[in-house]
DNA sequence: TCTGGGGTCCTGGTACTG
DNA sequence: TCTGCAGTACCAGGACCC
């Protein structure tokens, strides 16, 4: 679910491309929470809805009628509502959209191993191996669309090329319901008749540092000294950018990839300057992310905070345990610290987070119990309460600090 | 216009260590 | 014991992605 779309430019060739070698496939779903959640909704079918919501929400995602009205995904619910007023507005139903992934990867794991997950609604796939077995890359592809809106009654976009940054692109120019090749032979062509932001890692920031350097297509960034870039734009993206513009992108794809951090984060519905209501939510993402440590059978060795005030300034403060923990009241514990040593005095707060990062299997790390923990202890407490949420529900057993929770958000700070 | 939540990666500064 | 240096780790912030 790109957020820039681009135009696709005219094939120079006649007749149907030559996938010769274009064994990388991207597939992304269209506008696939709003489908998605059409599924339960079929009445709104070909009206303009906007999954979304909260009075200080983003647009998740949003149907092409919508779209039509200029609604995007990102873009502040208030704004899109003034858009499309006439739009129906749907909650998220991220449980649906879930199922719904995991059938989809299936149907992708049918085809071949080599599947890349990239979020929810896209991935790559390697069909290199699957050539033989069923055809060309353009007709797997047009397999894999045609068995998706088949299942699941959703329509995705596939773009087939020979790297995952070409058939990235491709998939984003095809949409939407859309099939695209780009042939190896005209990678060049296509990828510098762009404009810089169609690149992978060209967001606002640095397509303005490299306007300030003239460079406005992909053309003129292949064309600029490497050394140029890299001084302009740091030794990695600079590298990087002069690279793609070029059509080099040798990154493979790769089924399992490890998580380097979890997190959690809120933002509150009206900013809090009360240092106890921070205290609770502090506490409130420390246990979901030590829970979802555990789940995920791992353990981490970074505690690190977010804080974001009234004005959307934002800072993080982060601190390193002797040992990995999944312990939500060790996690809870530097959480409150970090937010204490910041020193604030009544500062109006509007979002909190709290993240756990150098993450290790929690199997393959010795756990080292602290010297006032009991034989069972924190540990064990935290694999009980898991068991009576798995049992009962997220949320049956918490923190006796978090029991006003639920009324403190009804009241609002 | 007014900005969510989940992440990854990079950069630059500083502290630590041999 | 002190100093300078290089490599590494840590920390904070920012940009970017979906």
């Amino acid at each position: 679910m790109s957020r820039r779309q681009f135009r696709p430019p005219p094939r120079a060739g006649h007749g149907p491309p030559d996938d010769t070698g274009c064994t990388i496939l991207h597939v992304d779903m269209d506008a696939f929470f709003a489908h998605a959640s059409l599924l339960a909704r079929p009445e709104l079918k070909g009206t303009p809805v906007i999954i979304g919501g909260g009075n200080r929400g983003v647009v998740l995602s949003a149907t092409y009628e919508a779209r039509a009205f200029g609604v995007t995904s990102a873009m502040p619910m208030g704004r899109a509502r003034r858009l499309c007023p006439q739009a129906t507005v749907l909650a998220p139903d991220h449980e649906l959209y879930s199922r719904i992934s995991s059938a989809v990867m299936a149907t992708f794991a049918d085809i071949t191993p080599f599947v890349e997950p990239l979020s929810t609604d896209e991935a790559f796939l390697d069909v290199a191996g699957a050539v033989r077995l069923m055809g060309s890359p353009a007709t797997i592809a047009q397999q894999i669309r045609d068995r998706v809106v088949d299942e699941q009654g959703i329509t995705c976009s596939v773009g087939v090329a020979s790297s995952k940054f070409v058939a990235k692109l491709a998939s984003g120019l095809a949409k939407p319901d859309g099939l695209l090749v780009i042939p190896a032979a005209e990678v060049v062509t296509f990828v510098q008749q762009l404009p810089v932001a169609a690149l992978w890692g060209v967001g606002d920031r640095t397509e303005e540092a490299l306007a300030r350097l003239g460079l406005k297509t992909v053309a003129d960034i292949a064309h600029t000294p490497r050394e140029t870039l890299v001084r302009g734009l740091g030794e990695a993206t600079g590298a990087h950018l002069h690279d793609l513009a070029w059509g080099r992108d040798p990154r493979s794809v790769e089924p399992v990839r490890r998580e380097r951090s979890i997190g959690n984060e809120r933002t509150y519905g009206h900013d809090v300057d009360d240092p106890e209501v921070v205290h609770r939510t502090l506490l409130g993402l420390s246990d979901k992310v030590a829970s979802r440590l555990r789940a995920a059978g791992l353990v981490g060795r970074t505690v690190s905070i977010k804080v974001r005030f009234a004005d959307f300034t934002t800072i993080s403060r982060s601190r390193s345990l002797r040992d990995p923990t999944d312990v939500s009241r060790e996690i809870a514990a530097q959480a409150r610290e970090l937010y204490d040593a910041l020193g604030l005095q009544r500062a109006r707060v509007r979002l909190v987070g709290v993240r756990v990062e150098q993450l290790s299997e929690a199997a393959s790390t010795p756990v080292q119990v602290a010297l006032d923990e009991p034989e069972h202890g924190w540990r064990d407490a935290d694999r009980a309460i898991d068991r009576a949420s798995a049992r009962f529900g997220a949320g049956s057993v918490r923190p006796a600090s978090l029991l006003g929770e639920r009324e403190d958000r009804r009241r609002g700070p």
